[in-house]
DNA sequence: GATGAATGAGGGTTCATTCAT
DNA sequence: TATGAATGAACCCTCATTCAT
């Protein structure tokens, strides 16, 4: 019994193994520079031995991705603690998102890269770890909101569910064009035109007299 | 006579013929998939042909990203005739994006795929392209919120440049979350999410006593 | 009749023309970077138009060649004046060959690579051509030869016939070692290296007493 | 327990067919003819394959001239026994490289051809190994005339490290001239020519009354 | 005579995947 | 379990040559 235990531990910590391999490519080569048999010579395994672990390359893509997302949730998380202002909040995880597009880089190319590719590639599994993955951050955007309206700060008539996707969808959006800073921003850092937005996002928040939302 | 200008013509056939080819497997099977190999196939000609024709591969994806810049400028043109009020000229610009996103879902997925790609360090002739095109789209929003911040429905203290930019960003990221209507949005219609966003982004336009911005 | 003649000196000038842009290519390009594609281009004319005068690829290269003779004959030529004594005309062929091989080192590859590749490509067409331009290159050489051993300043005995191509032979073989500069010369010079051949073989002309050679 | 050992054989076999292949079809082919794929269709194994043995193209290429650069190694060391006469010893080594271009044809064609391309710019790999070796069979030739030097046989203001690469050179490029013996030798045969210059070179290395060298 | 569009084999190299051991 | 040798299609691009006009 003590001897099948070990096993699958062993068997897991070599999965990790290779999972270490893997990202340590990611991180230094890029997504296209990292391919199976680099990752085997990474980890120092046989070629075969990644493809008992993995059925295929984009299941230990996928992995990698979940390792993504779960890092960006921690950012966010870390991001809104509970003692700043609900704008500050929301100030702190549009800045978390942006570090993480660019610190965690090719983690971000990952996700992003699913995103982007036709629908077709987007199989139902993947989809299942981003809904997971994005209700969770959806869920942080939305309790800010929700807190700055109980309070008073923002407009009492907002839907919380529309304007968080609205605020991700925005950050999303811009960090997009991060590749565009030589053109459309001319000159203008980037950091700059980010933090623009996400101030203009978080003026339309407050209460206004007369408006009328949402139809 | 007419021989010379006969061949004149079929020659832009031709060249025509290997851009469909190529825009064809690009929505099809995507940026990887897209090969100048395949292309060749597609279009039924020779792999040589091809590189009579452009330069290299790149010169192709120029061309194909250019179109689909053109036909973006020319929905939001039709998009922001005078009569209309500054905001609604906001609306109807986010709705042509929305539309082109959708309709001519093809050419947002060329230029989509190279916004998104890693490596692919925009060459300078495509940053160029870009920029003139993204300048003139971006010029029409400007234009927009000027317009507004001068009758006085807009603040006076905006920066049209980045207010723009913001603008943008927030509709190329949410464009892309259509793919996740499945997910995040819970059902609801992309498109009650996409509208309140831009409405959401008019509202902070709007003047309003003691804000301060753009630190 | 007239019409007749211009045709035909305009027909030649059209040959010139192509070698012209070939030789240019080969001098900036190399061997490997003049392709008939790029021949075209650089004489302005129609890819088929070289076809029309040249049967092939080969056939240019072999009229490159030829050239390359003449102009080594000619450097040889202006090496050996007849006021020099026969030791100075020697140093002074040697010389030339040298510089030959440096300042015109892609006409020296052109045909040197002939001279490398296997016998099958020595077609009879050029070895006739190589044996005419190389009876005259070594007929310099013998000359010279027998010059010394009229005026008593070289050997008796000697057989200016081998003689000559043991000295060609040197030189060629010399000349391929310029390549080898980083190696087996440990840092020398290879002027030095060659000049010290040179001096080697005059040494080997003057007369001996005693010496019984040519068995 | 032997089939690790086999393995290993195995392993060293197949790359040693790879080698058999590359020679086979550089010495049919040429340098141009001689293409991975080409190999590997001579070797009937998979173009990937050639891969695994070796990183490129070139490094083949490199053991290819190791290998002969050892032969020929091997045939000089036995032409130059020690109870020979010094002079002797250079007549024995001079055959040796005769004997070598000839019998050995195809291993001393793949080293010309490199020697002789354009472009390949030889490796730092290649000239180490071409280093290495070509120093220890001019090791041989300078130890020979040191002796002669150091028995008065040989002229004592002799540079042995310049001497040695003059008559290598001169027998490379001697060697060379093989091809021409239609023409230019009219009709002699190699042999005596070759002979002709060997003795020449030995009859310019002994001592001379009022010789000035090495300027 | 002159043109240039069209070809497709070929160049070196990479890579995900398989399978016998 | 674990291996790693073997594969061959695919990558982008070049080029000598042909042929209808």
């Amino acid at each position: 019994m003590g001897t099948r235990e070990r096993k699958i531990r062993e068997k897991q910590a070599r999965k990790k193994e290779i999972l270490v391999a893997a990202r340590t490519l990611l991180l230094e080569k890029g997504i296209n520079g990292t391919s199976i048999n680099r990752i085997a010579r990474q980890a120092e395994i046989g070629i075969g031995t990644i493809y008992f672990y993995y059925r295929s390359k984009e299941e230990l893509f996928v992995e990698l991705q979940t390792e993504g997302l779960a890092l960006l949730n921690q950012r966010i998380e870390q991001a809104c603690s509970a003692e700043k202002t609900p704008a500050d909040r929301i100030r702190c995880m549009a800045a978390a998102y942006r570090e993480f597009s660019k610190a965690d880089k090719n983690y971000f190319e990952v996700i992003n890269s699913f995103l982007c590719a036709p629908d077709i590639l987007l199989s139902e599994a993947l989809k299942t770890r981003i809904d997971t993955h994005g209700h969770r951050i959806l869920g942080h955007v939305r309790r800010s909101l929700e807190a700055g309206v109980l309070q008073g700060t923002f407009r009492g008539d907002l839907s919380v569910k529309k304007a968080a996707v609205a605020f991700w969808g925005m950050l999303h959006g811009l960090v997009q064009f991060r590749k565009l800073q030589g053109t459309i921003m001319e000159g203008g850092q980037f950091r700059h035109f980010f933090n623009y937005a996400v101030e203009h996002f978080i003026a339309g928040l407050s209460p206004q007299p007369g408006r009328e939302h949402d139809r």
